[in-house]
DNA sequence: AGCTGCATGTAACCTGTTACATGATTAT
DNA sequence: ATAATCATGTAACAGGTTACATGCAGCT
């Protein structure tokens, strides 16, 4: 079975849902579009791993709630203690900053200053989901063998992951500026001595 | 053209080199396996974005040096300032942390633990760079227009990432021994006054 | 004698995205 | 009116991995 398979099913151990539901809450530890995970399902129902009932909602389309199988439950908990691959990370501007000495100054910036807004929003969206966990009661049952556990844990390095981002965003920030000091500096004191106090900056 | 595309471009903007050179360059701004790498270099020839020149060597098969064009290089600068998707991460280890609480304290420590060491690893990889980085003697022209710009940040980012994801699991570590605590515990002082101390610490 | 690194490529397969398809309700 | 949310699914395509294929040099 794949990634995306045992994603689903450490949903479904929490507690049962649709596809749809299903394929907005996976978007943390493992991303994917209804498209994939409609298929997925009907594969891990034909294993076993997990069960399906019809309901008939009024004014709404059918809805389909999936639940995890005992079968399901000990195939995610063996799954655990197994060797993991390694993370993969594809984000375009890591390729944009590799490149960023091709571009001036302001169009540098203005990279950067995206990246910095498009973090704040997903923070922001982090901060307000851990606002409605700790608010709801299940919380305060918060140890290892807590259902909400490793939920918690995956939203608080959510959040860490953004906060250090932005201040690695910032720190680039100030590098870019700090050179554009150098040059306007370069006249007065010479490269070398701007070029030391550049590097003991970094 | 897509990120593949550009994440060869970006390689070749700052020196030429053989498709095997770029497969292992890649890796930290956008990783390519050599099967995907070569016929991604062959539509890149075709679409006048880069030359070929073939080398032949002694004792070692045929080296084919790709340079980047004119043609390019403007390909590449233009889609600096263009939108950006937005990052993927896909890591296995998030999924098992999500149902971290499905095993028991053991298995759950051996899995952060073996998290701790990967990073670790992947860190000492990095440090190792940024020394023959900074020993190399075109850094010390490091300014925004300079072609180690770019690597430099990104490799800064790559270390910032495994030590703060490091801490993220001595956290986790942490907070699964104060479970640990708290079952120890539980007969002396009762639940509800070491649940506060717990929610406390997180 | 076998593994690792250098060096290039293809083919089969799996994974993931975009687009197609349908349809009701609620909010703007 | 028009967009967004709920709700499910399929089909075509693009992207990425694993395996197949070859071969020499240098190390253990």
């Amino acid at each position: 079975m794949n990634n995306l398979g045992y994603a689903i099913l450490s949903i479904l151990a929490r507690h049962s849902c649709s596809g749809y539901d299903l394929a907005n809450h996976l978007e943390f530890i493992w991303p994917a579009k209804h498209s994939q995970v409609y298929p997925a399902l009907k594969k891990l129902e034909a294993e076993n791993l997990l069960t399906c009932e019809h309901f008939e909602q009024l004014g709404k389309p059918d809805k389909k709630i999936y639940s995890i199988t005992l079968k399901g439950q000990e195939k995610l908990t063996e799954w655990l203690s197994a060797n993991s691959s390694t993370p993969v990370i594809r984000d375009e501007f890591l390729i944009k900053i590799y490149s960023i000495w091709l571009t001036d100054q302001k169009k540098a910036e203005n990279l950067v200053q995206d990246r910095i807004d498009y973090l704040s929003q997903e923070l922001q969206k982090h901060l307000e989901q851990t606002v409605i966990f700790e608010m709801s009661s299940e919380q305060k049952e918060l140890n290892i063998s807590s259902k909400n556990f490793g939920k918690y844990i995956v939203i608080k390095r959510a959040i860490k992951l953004n906060e250090d981002e932005i201040g690695w965003c910032r720190w680039i920030l100030n590098l870019i500026s700090q050179t554009n000091n150098k040059q306007f500096l370069l006249g007065v004191a010479g490269a070398k001595i701007i070029n030391q106090f550049i590097l003991g900056i970094i």
